[in-house]
DNA sequence: CTAAAAAGTTAGGCTCCCCTAACTTGAGCG
DNA sequence: CGCTCAAGTTAGGGGAGCCTAACTTTTTAG
């Protein structure tokens, strides 16, 4: 029984877990600040969360995370920071747009393309000669010089 | 104005495009059937898709992607085979997988990352020496025998 | 040509999740 | 201590989108 989680309850345990760290406690109004949502919407997303067992929830309480809610919160950043990187280091996307999509595949991508996706940014980030020389051509093929015709379809990857 | 069509209403576009030319028209029940959804369940989104004007709906006829309809189910088509292609053919997922998730990713790419990618793959394909030696070396990583503990944080991403 | 089957639509209901506005709780200051 | 105000909750409402069941239209087959 995995049960299984809206992306919206995800991203409230993901943000529990970010608060707990960086304000050593979370509170309904900055989760519904992070979320971009109105606090009165909060409240029914960490009812459903305590129903699942997820978090530690009473009403006027601080919340906290239990280990489940944790665990997954954890495995959520995790692919988030995969996702990340890989849309930042290989793609070479802009810091922001590469969070903000992160963000969004991060609910989405199955276990077994994430786990692809983790051992090939394992495998780029071993910097051998064969991912330098690899990149170092991707770059030259997306760069306006190096482009030169050869990539038809390609939309302006290099504004 | 770019009028934001919901996931949904895209999953609709791209459905008809495909029926239109596989079937040489679009019907509601296989529209239905392909989306996993009861017949009574389209009749909405048809005419939510009528009222902006990218299809053409008349109860109880056939359909047809208009002009605006068509461009937006190509792109999404697009999209759709560029990420299905990358995860199969770079990330070396299972061609199932890849075509679910690509189904899942193509609505949420942001352009920036999407045309990066675009960018990505048709170096990729250009097939030279750097990708066919990158490639094999990550291969080789992920494969069991060349995986020796340099994989720590690889879930087994070779079953 | 007509009756049955198939396709499509409508209507009512449900879930999820958001909003606003009013109300309750609790924390801090005088 | 008690009051004030920020924080949190509740209640009512809405949109998107799905479902089922009943009903309408179209197609098809005799």
């Amino acid at each position: 029984m995995t049960l299984s989680l809206s992306e919206n309850l995800e991203d409230y345990l993901e943000t529990i877990l970010d608060l707990e760290e960086s304000e050593k406690v979370a509170r309904a109004k900055d989760i519904a600040a992070r979320l971009n949502i109105k606090p009165g919407s909060v409240t029914g997303g960490l009812k459903s969360l305590e129903a699942k067992g997820l978090i530690n929830y009473q009403p006027y309480a601080y919340i906290t995370l239990t280990a489940s809610g944790r665990k997954i919160a954890e495995d959520l950043r995790n692919r988030h920071e995969i996702v990340r990187s890989f849309l930042e280091k290989v793609l070479l996307v802009d810091a922001d747009t590469a969070d903000a999509t992160a963000c969004k595949i991060e609910h989405i991508i199955d276990e077994r393309s994430y786990k692809k996706l983790v051992c090939f940014m394992n495998y780029v980030e071993k910097d051998t000669q064969e991912t330098d020389a690899f990149m170092k051509g991707f770059v030259d093929f997306c760069s306006i010089g190096g482009n030169r015709g050869r990539c038809d379809n390609c939309p302006e990857c290099h504004e």
